[in-house]
RNA sequence: CGCGGGGUAGAGCAGUGGCAGCUCGUCGGGCUCAUAACCCGGAGGUCGCAGGUUCGAAUCCUGCCCCCGCAACCA
């Protein structure tokens, strides 16, 4: 059986989930959903990233332990489990003590190798950039960008040579051995890569530091939170025993980022796993963020979009339609309520809903709830059905979930079409063997459009099958996507509308 | 000369050399199985501006203008 590892980005838990990330989450439950569909043994990991000064910062704002706060925002991340129907399988905390085991373990790896030395550093650090910035960058003693006083300091640093493998992680980019999706981000890191990786500084002394993870062998100093966290990949398998999990699914077939931390994944993680002599991952897939009216999410604009709110006025299936099918795949989009409610409208409740629902009923009608006989199939629609599956496979294999939601649309259209052009209606006064074809073909699209929207809205995709009494997982995955599954005989049950229309408030 | 993305119908987008397309909206018509849904047709664009290459440019080249991101909160 073809094994599948997916993970997510951890987001750092110093502030409730932004729907960037609830994006993210969507398109890799996709992603795991369509290749358990296809039988495939999956296994699609998310979590948090909760250490660094920054959070110790806010926990010391509010009032709180550092513990206490990410404890809270863990509750919200883990919320998302619920409001998005996500399907993961693990999810991994920093703070947990797998991971802060396994990831000493890849420390002392990095050690091995010789990749790890002891530097003095002085400098300016900010922990708002949660990284050290440059003497002419300051103004008068604070962070030009949080405007936050920064300190002096003269410190004792481990670093990690990364730069002994900056001509490797180039060629392995360049011949796509670890391929980066879309091509214009490899392109871009290229770039950054030609121009060198540097060393970095990967652990800060525990005096300035205590809120992360002890560094193996020398409690004076904790792990830098890039290296803690880009770990989690592996310590969630159980690296540090070289678990079962670790075993069967590492190395990773995707890792999905937004595209502000392809450095990281791409530089500094690969370095770590060349460093420490594990098999890199496979694929990094790199989306892009979501705008609100076409400005930047910001608390000043008052334009900051939550999931949970988007989940309470339209519930899951529909929130993660829009994130998957309105959301360029790669690039970034936009987010309005006037344009969910558009597109609901238009192609959930108009195209698609109703689409099932007149199907349906018409069985249910003519035919007394039961699949009718197929004397012959129709061409033109065995055809389009085999160029869905063929550009939906695709698809998800170029990683432009847009698309093949598009095209799961388009089919439901051609279905739609398909009805005024036969008049089943007509049909049912003068050639009932024909309305049987007719209603066949309608009814077995609708079960190849059950299928492929599963990705997408896995309830939605249960309820169309469960109409039509078929199981989304089943013995023979290579079935379903060939023409004529549906017995005849076999019984419809007509459900209520699946997306009753938003009616406009005037 | 910082880097990057973009300017195509009222809105949102596709379209890397060959008669300018899609979705929504709008106007007119049809149908009645269906969630006032579905189907057909019309109107609407000198493809940011100016040059150039070419038999032919939204598409290639040059210059310019404008918007946005890379910079707080934040993926």
């Amino acid at each position: 059986m073809e094994r599948f590892y997916i993970t997510t980005a951890i987001p750092y838990a110093n502030s409730a989930p932004h729907i960037g990330f609830a994006m993210e989450a969507c398109q890799a439950d996709a992603i795991a959903r369509y290749r358990r569909m296809l039988g495939e043994d999956v296994y699609f990991l998310t979590g948090t990233d909760e250490h660094g000064m920054k959070i110790a910062d806010t926990a010391k704002d509010l009032g709180k332990t550092p513990i206490e706060h990410v404890d809270d925002m863990v509750r919200l991340n883990q919320a998302l489990k619920t409001i998005l129907n996500l399907s993961y399988d693990d999810f991994l905390r920093t703070t947990s003590d797998r991971h802060k085991k396994g990831a000493q373990k890849l420390w002392k790896e990095l050690v091995k190798s010789g990749d790890i030395y002891k530097d003095t550093y002085s400098g300016y650090y900010c922990s708002g950039c949660e990284a050290y910035i440059t003497e002419k960058d300051i103004i008068e003693g604070k962070c030009p960008i949080h405007k936050k006083k920064v300190n002096r300091f003269s410190e004792e640093n481990y670093f990690f040579k990364l730069s002994k493998y900056s001509k490797k992680i180039e060629q392995l980019i360049e011949k796509d051995e670890l391929k980066i999706l879309p091509e214009s981000r490899k392109h871009e890191f290229l770039n950054v890569v030609k121009g060198g990786l540097k060393d970095i500084s990967f652990s800060r002394p525990k005096t300035a530091l205590e809120w992360g993870i002890p560094v193996p062998d020398d409690l004076t100093q904790v792990m830098y939170v890039w290296c803690d966290a880009l770990s989690n990949y592996i310590t969630a398998l159980d690296y540090e025993n070289n678990g079962e999990l670790y075993e069967k699914f590492w190395p990773c077939d995707v890792h999905l980022i937004g595209k502000d931390i392809l450095r990281f994944h791409a530089g500094i993680w690969i370095g770590m796993l060349l460093s420490a002599k594990l098999p890199l991952p496979k694929n990094i897939y790199v989306h892009g963020f979501i705008t609100s009216g076409g400005h930047k999410m910001s608390k000043s604009l008052n334009n900051v979009i939550s999931p949970f709110d988007v989940y309470e006025k339209y519930g899951t299936e529909a929130m993660r339609y829009y994130l998957l099918r309105e959301i360029p795949t790669t690039d970034d989009g936009d987010f309005t309520y006037e344009r969910f409610e558009e597109l609901f409208n238009g192609e959930l409740a108009n195209n698609l809903g109703n689409l099932v629902n007149r199907v349906l009923s018409m069985t249910d009608r003519y035919f007394k709830g039961k699949v009718p006989q197929q004397d012959s199939a129709d061409n033109d629609i065995t055809k389009k059905t085999e160029y869905l599956w063929e550009i939906y496979h695709e698809c998800f294999n170029k990683f432009d979930l847009k698309k093949a939601a598009e095209e799961i649309m388009a089919y439901a259209k051609t279905a739609n079409l398909y009805i005024d052009e036969k008049k089943p209606w007509v049909l049912a006064k003068e050639n009932m063997n024909e309305l049987g074809n007719v209603l066949y073909n309608l009814l077995e699209m609708l079960r190849h459009i059950g299928y492929t929207l599963n990705p997408f809205m896995p309830e939605i995709s249960e309820k169309i099958l469960a109409a039509l009494s078929q199981k989304i997982f089943t013995d023979n995955f290579k079935k379903i996507e060939k023409w004529g599954v549906l017995n005849s005989g076999t019984k419809i049950e007509v459900c209520k509308p699946l997306f009753p229309r938003i009616e406009k408030k005037v």
